[in-house]
DNA sequence: TCTGGGGTCCTAGGACCC
DNA sequence: TCTGGGGTCCTAGGACCC
């Protein structure tokens, strides 16, 4: 039997808030997502006010204000960097790990299943909040999915933060009260139509006929039963996968009706989603360009299209992307609405070595790639964005609002914490 | 006025082939 | 009146995750 361990740190961002600003401990605090849209983390205060996942800031903002609720812009830089902090400190007490969010890893505790695992999960809970600040939860069993369970259990109710599944009696226990809408796979709609067939609990789920549910559902559904039942058919992925598909896409700052300042917006997306591309080593072989206007909006005019293009060889390079970008935004762009988002997606991505180049353009390829590499190699010297090309705009008037974001105390040399010491 | 931004996998159905 | 049976590939859409 394989045991496993889901570590997931406590309201991820809200907690990565407190670690620089001790002031917040205790209080309610939430992080909106990007144009301060929704609240997209809250501390364990602020969800016991009442405010839920996803709210709309703009219906929630009075009552914040009235309930003293800290509220943040998120900040990703901080996030990405606070979680490859915890990460590195995971794969200091175990090598088999597979990094499965921002604020959550599956750990192999197979080579110690001699040890007291409970105590070895103690001792990581510990060193992570020693070293970063970050509360986390751990949850223990024989399955990935029993073990996101044990997670659930660790942070609602056990005392320190931990709970193993892999005592009999207690799996019983647990399954039989566990609402099948928070397993690990079940969403809105599998649950609505389980429930339907009687399927209330994580114990029905597991005790029902899985030929039946595989069939009527789909083998999603069959792999939570076997789960279920102990048997372990979510192989811990620790070998990081190349994505299969790049995106990028932000909703403006206020409505854009001009197309130059949408292809600067676009360009901006693109650049950003080739560095991804090129980090992982990867070529495209198309993309795919959509706008839309404000769907929410219903007294407005709308309009929502995408259009898609296959590259005759397979690219990386910035320059190429974003004229191709542009040409399929004026196939679909039309003058007269108010545009919310624009976006693309790199698609059919491939790894760099496979692939056949054109033997007349391989001149032109290394100059191009010469120069794409030095542009890199100076970002990541001197800072992102210290080059960028001039088509993603230099004003950016339709960039994202994010007015109250805290310092990037750990990634930006002029925003580190300052203390003061009387000496 | 104001409602995020990424991803993955699976399935059904259509087009096409022999 | 009567119109096969199998296969593959691709795409769109739906479900889920954080």
């Amino acid at each position: 039997m394989s045991i496993f361990a889901l570590i997931d740190c406590n309201n991820f961002y809200a907690s990565c808030e407190r670690v620089f600003n001790p002031k917040l401990e205790k209080k309610p605090v939430v992080v909106l997502s990007n144009n301060d849209g929704c609240v997209i983390a809250r501390s364990n205060e602020a969800k016991k006010l009442g405010i839920p996942m996803g709210a709309p800031y703009y219906q929630w903002k009075y009552f914040c204000q009235k309930n003293r609720v800290h509220v943040f812009s998120s900040n990703y830089a901080l996030y990405g960097d606070m979680s490859h902090r915890v990460m590195t400190i995971l794969e200091s007490f175990c090598s088999e790990i597979e990094i499965y969010s921002i604020d959550e890893s599956f750990i192999s505790f197979d080579q110690f299943k001699e040890t007291d695992l409970f105590g070895y999960a103690k001792e990581i809970k510990q060193a992570i909040k020693m070293y970063t600040g970050i509360p986390v939860s751990i949850g223990i069993a024989s399955t990935k999915t029993l073990s996101k369970i044990a997670n659930h259990i660790a942070k609602k109710q056990s005392i320190e933060g931990i709970f193993s599944l892999t005592d009999a009696e207690i799996y019983e226990k647990i399954l039989e009260k566990f609402p099948v809408e928070d397993i690990w796979g079940i969403g809105r709609q599998y649950s609505k139509k389980l429930k339907s067939y009687g399927i209330e609990t994580a114990k029905h789920l597991r005790d029902a006929d899985l030929k039946t549910l595989s069939r009527k559902f789909s083998v999603v559904v069959g792999k939570i039963i076997q789960e279920l039942r102990g048997i372990s058919c979510l192989p811990l992925e620790n070998i990081i996968q190349p994505r299969k598909q790049i995106m990028s896409s932000r909703s403006f700052g206020r409505p854009v009706t001009d197309l130059a300042e949408l292809e600067e917006a676009l360009s901006h997306y693109t650049a950003n989603a080739c560095l991804k591309l090129r980090r992982q080593n990867s070529d495209a072989n198309g993309i795919y360009v959509f706008l839309h206007t404000n769907l929410f909006n219903k007294k407005e005019m709308q309009y929502s299209n995408g259009t898609s293009y296959h590259f005759p060889i397979p690219s990386c390079d910035t320059s190429y992307l974003i004229h191709i970008a542009k040409i399929c935004l004026r196939r679909i762009f039309k003058s007269g609405y108010r545009y919310q988002k624009v976006g693309m997606m790199l698609l059919d991505l491939t790894p760099k070595n496979l692939h056949q180049y054109d033997l007349l353009a391989i001149d032109e390829n290394t100059r191009k790639k010469t120069l794409i590499k030095a542009i890199d190699h100076i970002n990541e010297t001197l800072g992102k964005n210290a080059l960028f090309f001039c088509a993603e705009g230099i004003e950016r008037a339709w960039q994202v609002r994010s007015g109250m974001r805290s310092p990037r105390y750990t990634t930006q040399w002029n925003e580190i914490p300052r203390v003061n010491c009387k000496i």
